[in-house]
Parts: structure tokens; sequence; C-alpha cells
DNA sequence: TTTCAATGGACTTTTTCAAGGCCGTTTGCT
DNA sequence: AGCAAACGGCCTTGAAAAAGTCCATTGAAA
């Protein structure tokens, strides 16, 4: 279920705030009057239309669904291999410089 | 720390892809030619600043980040008190109607 | 230490979304 | 069954973000 196209997520990601927003049986005017945002914010949410990541996080935070924005941090700060190599974590990606080879992710060899 | 801001949990969104970018040592450019959005979309979406559902959706799934949207969705569609009253899933909110009071959330018992 | 790409910031133009309103349909409750 | 509110859809206007470009700074690697 994971190779959807960008739409299908939004679509996805309206349906499940949807879903919370009828268990708590409030109503879409409600919903965004609590979440200081219009009831146009909410419905273009619900329905997969284009939103603001604005209007998402503040629906969210009414809904109590933001447990989700933690779980977008990579398991481990830094890889292991990295931390052996250097101390800290990484705060640039690695320069592709001119005739080298580099920055393309795991499996991406210059060809 | 569930008690943080809209903005702050906007920043924190940003912090957290910038760390799964960074571990997959991809650059800003890399990461937003694979995500089909501009480079300036992954800068708003990393400062912080505002940016779409668009691109949040687009670049989680170049990061294959995207488990959390399905997180959205409640425990049980429909919460077992509802299951024992109605069959289906409630499509609508309970209407306020003329003189009553309803609508608000769990607690909102009509008296 | 030197070098150079990655990054942050600012700016301009175009596109998209937020707000607010209106209307037709549909569902939930009486 | 009937009613009224919830909802979906569409429109207009102003704000915000996307896209594209340029420049100064900085960190990673040579």
């Amino acid at each position: 279920m994971i190779f959807l196209t960008r739409d299908e997520w939004m679509k996805r990601i309206g349906e499940n705030l949807r879903a919370r927003r009828l268990r708590e049986n409030l109503s879409q005017q409600t919903l965004a009057e609590r979440s200081d945002v219009s009831l146009n914010a909410v419905k273009n949410l619900e329905s997969g239309r284009g939103a603001s990541v604005h209007s998402l996080v503040s629906v969210c935070r009414t809904l109590g669904a933001v447990g989700w924005i933690d779980s977008l941090a990579p398991a481990s700060e830094t890889s292991p291999l990295e931390i052996a190599k250097r101390g800290r974590m990484r705060q640039r990606a690695t320069p592709r410089r001119a005739g080298g080879k580099a920055s393309g992710g795991k499996g991406a060899r210059r060809v």
C-alpha cells in the first residue's frame, strides 16, 4: 500500500482526517473554528484538494493527532557508519565535485 | 511535548524532514528533483515556513516517509458505543437543532 | 588550509490556497 | 415522512506558496 500517487496520498489524508472528526462528532464548521482556520480550509483538506501545511497542522492539533510529526524523524539521527567516521550529525549533503561521484543516495552510482 | 504552537510544530516538521534527508545524504536540490517540486519548496518545508500539503506529501514520498498518513486514521473507525446504536460509520456530525446545544464533542450530552 | 558545492536569504512572477459567501443535495434526528 | 443542519461544489478576492534566479556564507572534502 506504499506505492500510491501524490494525489492518492492526499485523498487518504483527507479520508483519515474526516474519519477522526466524525469519530469526535464534530462538524466541519466547529472543527474549523476550534482550529482557527476557515471552513473552506477544512473542506479542502478532507476532499484531498490542495491545502497548506498551515491548515493541516492546525486541524491535527485540534484533533489531537500530531504524533505523526515526530514519526517523521529518522530512526537514528546519524547512521551507525557515519557515527564512526564523524562525530556529529551531517549538516550538509556531500558536495558533488567536478569529476567526482557523490550525492546519489544509496545505490545511485554514476554511469 | 504535545502542547506546541502551530508554528512550533511546523518547525519540527522541517527539522525532521531535514534530518531524514541528510541521513540519506541527499542535497535539497536532488530531493527537490526527485520529488518533482522546486528547490524553494524544499527550503520552505525545512525552514518551517509555510508550505503546501502538496510539497509535503511529494517529499515524504521520495523519502519513504508516508507511514504517518495512515496513522492519522482513528483507532476504530466507529466508536464502540456508536456501533451499538448505528450500524455504519457516521457520515455527518450531529446537527445542532434550533434551541438545542450539541456538537460539542464527547461530553456534549443533551440536558 | 584551500576550494567549491550546499545552503540560507532575498527578490519577482505565476500559481495556488484561504476566506467568505451562495446554492443544491443529503443525512440525521424528530 | 419532514425538516433543518451538514456537506459538497463553485465563485470572487486577497494572501501565501511555487517556481525561477541571484548572491553571500559555510561546511565537507581534497
